[in-house]
DNA sequence: CGCTTGCATCGATCTTCTTCAATGTATCAT
DNA sequence: ATGATACATTGAAGAAGATCGATGCAAGCG
């Protein structure tokens, strides 16, 4: 899968391929597990932090624990975020490639 | 409003400031705009040709006229396209410092 | 003037999403 | 073992979204 771009090169006239049903997919599903405030704002903090604990977004977020679970599950299906555990601590961070395609499918 | 960025610089230390409230849900705003696999390929058809009658677009997606219309009515709310009437036709163009936005939102 | 065409809006239906309380499952401490 | 802590999963309720048929409203055509 590459060539997720959104925007056409500048430079390649005017039959430009649209774009494929399966890229379509699933660019609109990436984007999909960003078109949520709550899921804006954890991805906005691994990126300042990159490794955070789940017990410190729960703190953060006035939601409840389930909630902020279901937010990093969905986060995580789409391949924007991975985690791991140690001990008793679950850690979340960015998948930096996954940001970096989406942005390359906003400015090609 | 600026400094929308998702992705905090790298320069800034460990308290970088968390997203304000209302960045976070104007971000996700327009990340939900692209959130659907038709408005995705709506998008990808504007950029290729950067200005299409609503005709041709609901010739080409397999939807009903209204649901094409809905579709931009979205897109034209989240401020990512902009329509005008000639004649009987309307064309969309795309709204490129909107799609900038959400560009560098991604990558600062 | 009707009549058709292009598009928007309305109303209804069906699906998906967000959220929480309750419960389950580890891990660690006592 | 007992109990507590950190997350995940389940199930249910309400909100929001996608889709369509029907209708409205212009502009162009006969």
């Amino acid at each position: 899968m590459q060539a997720l771009t959104v925007l056409s090169p500048i430079c390649c006239g005017p039959e430009t391929e649209p774009l494929a049903p399966a890229e379509r997919d699933a660019l609109a599903a990436r984007f999909k597990a960003l078109a949520d405030p709550t899921r804006v704002a954890i991805v906005n903090r691994l990126a300042a932090a990159d490794e955070v604990c789940v017990c410190d977004l729960t703190a953060a977020f006035d939601l409840s624990q389930p909630t902020v679970s279901h937010h990093l599950r969905v986060l995580r299906e789409a391949g924007l975020v991975e985690s791991s555990r140690r001990g008793t601590w679950a850690f979340y961070r960015l998948v930096p490639e996954a940001v970096e395609t989406l942005r390359g499918a906003l400015g090609g």
